[in-house]
DNA sequence: ATAGAAAATGAAAGCGCTTACAGAAAACAG
DNA sequence: CTGTTTTCTGTAAGCGCTTTCATTTTCTAT
């Protein structure tokens, strides 16, 4: 079944036919109604690849994470598609991985389908060698990249933050406010969110009057069990705390269990703060005190902006979000 | 830059070139190195358009997940991409929900998009009702459909599973032969797996020669919070037991938040098993018990099975594979 | 060398759709 | 009822690729 067996059951041309399927003006109402009709009675669909051959187009949207197994980004991911599917746009789903040159590998298999657009969740797709991120700006050349968590000025390149250096700051200000002195700050990634991430650490270290020490920043595995025991080593070689800020909430989970394992009361003697609000913040005992950066939002505001920029609208290049703490029960203020 | 211009460079035809790309091996290595030069040099890449409609396939699975914030399924989508992209696929991803008219929508699209065949992971693609999977049996019409635990006798539907019936009875046995007496048993969802959990469980209640109560058998939302209330509610209605079984870790969570808010010891007092061996399962304390139903395995059987049937080689309509019971600090044998 | 078989190549006809252009029908004014 | 617009419809030329079929080149065995 093809445009021309349409076109013939109703009787016209198939450029008639074409017309109806996108939806053009110049055909009269009575017209529309017979090829509509034949369309539905005969199930017809237009083939794609035709389609897309003359168009030039597929309507469809790639979307590249670097791990769906993890929770903030296959949130991420859903919200995307759903936002995306609302708007008459397909997605191409791609699971990179961390290596750069898988990224680039991707990346231009989703070019070569011919996608209308890309969007990179996560700010793991920003390498901290500047040359490195050369490949996002030769899909730009193409089509509009649009970066969630990652920020990079270029043209074409669209950027959707949360403002990590002020959740953090916050957040650490409000550990300093309960009297905590020896602040972990625990993260994983180096991404350009990481960086700022820790900015705002030591920005808010720096304002409360304490002494910036850097053996209180550590670098920890994602996962929870090798995070814990990264820990743990390091309090056997000397490291004391009262209060943990983490980039993630997995490494609070992995604080957590270290302190659960050493005896530390948790909020009496350290205070826990996570990052995500995900699902494992409110599995912990008690539950986690995060950082909520609105997932939901800052997909469904990167698709709007996608809109406008494949409407043809300006758009800015960076949209920044704000973000909330959530107090739960691993906070607590301490009197001196 | 098309296959024109690239058979211009190399001063042969367009069909030589095509024949290069698509393998063929009536070109000489002479004429075959001198347009894989020019392809390199030039960055050429072929329309997939004018391929698809040439050949009528796109070499593009599709994959339909109801929701990829379910840690288990997201790490089943990552698995099946993975495998599909080593053998030479990619793949279409769709997050479906749990809408019957939403899965029919999603299957459809995905038609629309001449995907080669479809993937449906999670036994949520398998509708009570009989008349309700028709829209399965519709889409095998055209292409193969993998079902990944889910089980549906049709021709062109081929079904990969982990042996839920058995891997449920295996553990509920344990807790008995751990002497345990009112088993708990926790569930979701009423699919086609959940169904076969159940049935697990039941023969092995009885196999123990302890009575059949079905007060014991429990519903509850996936939702961590909700869950543990409803355990609670039903506890103050006068439930009690000293061991719980769970289709879901989450589950299994939201039992082990109930035994620590009324202060039940695990595992002296109550002992819980998991399943799915999710990340959740290694973020409580203790550790969970839990089933591991193998994803990875899962995933990529299926992908072999489905290479096995584009192939054209003949695939049995079900594959089951076993699950292993991994024991962590949750069980316990209590002396009678 | 040469007939015959095998291998390599090219010309051209689609694949199903969009769209520029031209022509027909309808609408309108006088 | 004619001449002029305006609206609608059809014809045909692509879009970039695959593939059949015919043709040319190369190889093999005599």
């Amino acid at each position: 079944m093809n445009i021309y067996d349409v076109s013939q059951k109703a009787g016209v041309s198939i450029a008639t036919v074409s017309r109806v399927i996108n939806g053009s003006s110049n055909v009269s109402e009575k017209t529309r109604q017979k090829v509509l009709t034949v369309m539905k009675e005969s199930g017809y669909t237009p083939n794609v690849f035709a389609r897309g051959l003359g168009l030039n187009t597929m309507q469809t949207i790639g979307i590249m994470c670097s791990d769906s197994s993890d929770p903030f980004l296959a949130n991420a991911v859903y919200y995307l598609e759903h936002s995306l599917r609302s708007n008459g746009y397909d997605s191409f789903l791609c699971c990179t991985g961390q290596e750069l040159q898988d990224k680039k590998k991707y990346l231009k298999l989703l070019l070569s389908k011919r996608v209308d657009a890309i969007i990179m969740v996560g700010s793991q797709y920003l390498e901290t060698s500047k040359k490195d991120n050369h490949y996002i700006l030769d899909a730009a050349k193409t089509i509009p990249v649009m970066l969630i968590n990652g920020y990079l000025a270029a043209p074409n390149v669209f950027c959707t933050l949360c403002d990590d250096y002020q959740a953090v700051y916050d957040a650490t200000g409000r550990l300093c406010f309960d009297n905590r002195k020896q602040i972990l700050y625990l993260y994983n990634s180096r991404s350009y969110s990481g960086q700022q991430k820790l900015a705002g650490y030591k920005a808010a270290i720096a304002n409360a009057g304490l002494p910036a020490d850097d053996r209180l920043i550590l670098h920890c595995p994602k996962q929870i069990q090798e995070a814990t025991a990264q820990i743990s080593a390091a309090v056997a070689a000397g490291l004391t705390f009262d209060a943990v800020i983490c980039a993630e909430d997995s490494l609070a989970v992995a604080a957590m269990k270290h302190c659960r394992q050493t005896g530390k009361q948790i909020p009496e003697e350290v205070s826990i703060i996570g990052y995500n609000n995900s699902e494992l913040s409110i599995c912990c005992e008690p539950e986690l005190t995060t950082i909520d950066n609105h997932v939901e939002t800052l997909c469904t505001t990167t698709v709007s902006n996608l809109m406008q920029v494949l409407g043809g609208t300006a758009v800015p290049g960076r949209t920044t979000l704000s973000n909330d703490l959530v107090i739960r029960g691993t906070t607590r203020n301490v009197q001196k």
